[in-house]
DNA sequence: TATTCTGGTTACCGCTGGGTAACTACAAAT
DNA sequence: ATTTGTAGTTACCCAGCGGTAACCAGAATA
């Protein structure tokens, strides 16, 4: 789901959309947070992404750096994953990209009676 | 290259997320950043897009209310794009994006042999 | 007359992203 | 003896993303 392409490219700007550039990332971040978070906490928060995905995105986020993966050595498994240094410094990004859409977005929320089947994956609405 | 799904969460963060959380629309945000640009021009600018999703890609910004089409009733057509106060409002994140990068990329540079082939998409690096 | 220029749109088609289901290891509980 | 729980991995398969090429209008230029 990285793109090696724009990974690859001279532009500080590209290679960082190449990394982040997706609609996971954001959202596991986010979901994240500043928080101490087991695998299977995060598949059942983001419910729409698929076990196999999150797998892929969480490798791809610890390659990057953004993300700390501690592994126990323990039957059945125990995996926990943080926010690295520079996983944290994303966040006020992500933080002004809610303001943002706060202050900005023009489409109406539909009525209350689609609200419940809608998707929620922020810690703070 | 919306996500519907996204985009219909009662969460503002994932709407925002489902509207711009892929990796054309902030590159071409920052591509266009204050100027007005036609067309033709972003089609040379940005190379490894194709002019279909190119144009996708540039009405579904508009649909947001990111982006103002400005289309002239002249043979042959001309149109402009340019950001709208949304649009606006959001490079400061995109420049934060670049800071943050900059500051916390861990890759190497390849050697100076590859640079010349590199993808550059910045407006200023 | 034929070509060029611009900003698309459309048809066709191949690739692959991503979903599902099955499977793993091994300890502890029933 | 069987089930449960965790964190994946793998094989299989299909929808759809996105690339390519052709086509359009109609004025201006050669």
């Amino acid at each position: 789901m990285r793109d090696e392409r724009f990974c690859a490219s001279n532009c500080s700007f590209t290679r960082a959309i190449g990394t982040i550039g997706n609609k996971w990332k954001p959202i596991i971040l986010n979901v994240i947070g500043t928080r101490t978070i087991r695998f299977g906490q995060l598949d059942s928060i983001v419910p729409l992404i698929s076990r196999k995905v999150l797998t892929e995105q969480l490798k791809e986020l610890e390659e990057d750096g953004l993300l700390e993966r501690l592994a126990y050595k323990e039957l059945p498994p125990r995996v926990e994953y943080k926010l690295s240094e520079k996983g944290l410094a994303f966040l006020p990004i992500l933080e002004s990209i809610k303001e943002w859409n706060c202050k900005y977005e023009v489409a109406p929320m539909p009525g209350e009676a689609d609200k419940k089947s809608r998707i929620n994956y922020a810690r703070t609405v």
